[in-house]
RNA sequence: GCGCCUAUAGCUCAAUGGCAGAGCGCUUGAUUGUGGAUCAAGAGGUUACGGGUUCGAGCCCCGUUAGGCGCCCCA
């Protein structure tokens, strides 16, 4: 073999230095504002044991799980006795953060406060199709608190979902900004309830409803038929979704009456009306906008339930939700819990596309030190371990080069700032300050040199 | 997982079945202490991979791989 594929694998990606500190750029808002709202990290391992992962995901994500195959003397075995893909693994990728920070929970109970919050930023692994803005590893960051029922639960991580992306630029609920769909399982059964829709086919229902945005009232028609719905429910439902209000403020008003005689339904319109009013002190409160016909495909969701959605994106930015059962699915003793999380490929594919990133990121070096020739060396190295004891980031250009082309090198880094201590510089105690944006040079004592770019730096 | 489309220089793309090209980028020089502009020169290709048809294939056919769009689903 001459020859091997140096690509990533597919639906994988390498991040050079550009995007990766892009990509930490909006990690550390991320993090910064997790911990400002009281979550402490947690990390759990790419691997988890396969019957873990099954079963959690409902039947579309349990296909989706990249699996691990045994190993050694094990999978031999396995091997030799009529291999399935289900015998002969043993372990698969985590396919979202909410499952692992539920083992933890079963396993940990005892050694955690009685309300866990945590954020977790990790990769998850999915064995899909990739395409635009899709991955087969992507990353996601979670916040969740176990241990409670209360809807101050949801506002929190609403609140902390939103101000992350307020804090990226995302302003408004309009263009500009973002919009958090948010629903209730209770009303969503409600709805099916009321339109007589029996339990077996909910779910079909439910994954028909949910496309309304994509394909239309009639194209909804269409499929609730086609997946087996009763021409009388399936008329009821359509009227339901032509009635809903397009003003905002009716549109609690509508569905409490719509859902009077479904208990369900009614406690999920409580439910909802208890996050909307915690959550109107905080920084969600104008990106929410009620949707009663947001399903999300997770099957583990068992109350409140939200959506981020930026305009022109398709898919969403982020999710989540109620899961008062999935802890119980790994112990005796059960727990509620509600969170959130942000998708970071669909931030950064949308910090990209509306050119709202910094034009300079914490990390790249801001100043270069020039050399001139053998004799001035030494005193580059000093003036650049001066700049860097300053708290300056500053990269030393390794040869003996002309300026031009140490001047390029810089330009290719985007770094602002070029000092350049000749001898002629050297012979008069300065040091030559040439700002690469603008082009202006200027001269000044070495010891000012470091509080003069710290200032220009911080405009 | 299914259907359709695409694959030529680092990038964007040309080339009727008949000599593999352009723009941008890159390198070098015009410039012996100064990047971007201009000018000149240069490097860069097994036309994704494997097979077939043909006197002759970048072009036609089959397969593989990778990418794009739609479906399914999803952050």
């Amino acid at each position: 073999m001459a020859r091997f594929n140096t690509k990533p694998i597919s639906g994988a990606r390498d991040f050079l230095p550009v995007d990766a500190l892009r990509r930490s750029y909006v990690l550390d808002v991320i993090e910064r504002v997790y911990q400002r709202y009281g979550f402490e990290p947690l990390e759990t391992p790419a691997m988890e044991r396969l019957d873990t992962l099954l079963g959690k995901y409902g039947e579309e994500g349990d296909q989706l799980i990249f699996r691990v195959a045994k190993r050694g003397d094990k999978l031999q075995r396995a091997l030799e006795e009529n291999p399935t893909e289900e015998s002969i693994a043993d372990a698969g990728l985590r396919y979202d953060l909410t499952v692992p920070l539920a083992r933890i929970v079963a396993e940990y109970r005892n050694e955690l406060p009685r309300y866990f919050k945590r954020y977790q930023i990790a990769p998850v692994y999915r064995a899909d199709r990739p395409a635009k803005g899709r991955y087969r590893e992507f990353y996601q960051c979670d916040v969740d608190i176990v241990g409670s029922t209360s809807p101050a639960v949801e506002a929190e991580v609403l609140a902390a979902g939103a101000q992350v992306l307020q804090e990226l630029g995302f302003q408004g609920n309009d263009e500009s900004g973002f919009a958090i769909r948010l629903n209730h399982r209770g009303v969503l059964r409600g709805l099916m309830e009321v339109a007589g829709i029996p339990a077996e086919l909910e779910g079909a229902a439910l994954v028909a409803v949910d496309k309304l945005d994509k394909i239309g009232l009639a194209g909804v028609q269409a499929e609730l038929v086609e997946r087996g719905v009763s021409q009388g429910s399936t008329a009821a439902l359509m009227r339901s979704i032509a009635d809903v209000p397009g003003n905002e403020s009716e549109r609690m008003g509508w569905l409490g009456d719509l859902l009077e005689s479904s208990e369900q339904g009614s406690r999920g319109v409580a439910g909802l009306k208890d996050v909307l009013s915690l959550s109107s002190y905080g920084p969600a409160a104008p990106h929410l906008r009620l949707d009663p016909f947001l399903a999300r495909g997770l099957s583990y969701y068992t109350g409140a339930i939200f959506e981020i959605e930026f305009p022109g994106l398709s898919g969403s930015g982020g999710g989540g939700g109620r899961y008062d059962d999935l802890v119980g699915m790994f112990s005796n003793q059960t727990l509620p819990a509600c969170g959130f999380s942000l998708g970071l490929e669909r931030i950064l594919l949308i910090l990209e596309e509306r050119g709202m990133f910094p034009d300079h990121l914490a990390g790249q070096p801001q100043v270069l030190v020039t050399q001139f020739d053998a004799s001035t060396q030494g005193a580059s190295l000093v003036l650049a371990h001066r700049l860097r004891a300053a708290g300056l980031r500053v990269d030393l250009y390794p040869d003996l080069d002309r300026y031009g082309r140490q001047f390029k090198y810089a330009e290719d880094r985007k770094i602002s700032f070029a000092l350049l201590l000749g001898p002629d510089e050297l012979a008069r105690l300065v040091v030559g300050v040439k700002d690469l944006r603008s082009g202006e040079q200027v001269e000044m004592e070495a010891s000012l040199v470091s509080n003069w770019l710290n200032e220009q730096l911080s405009v």
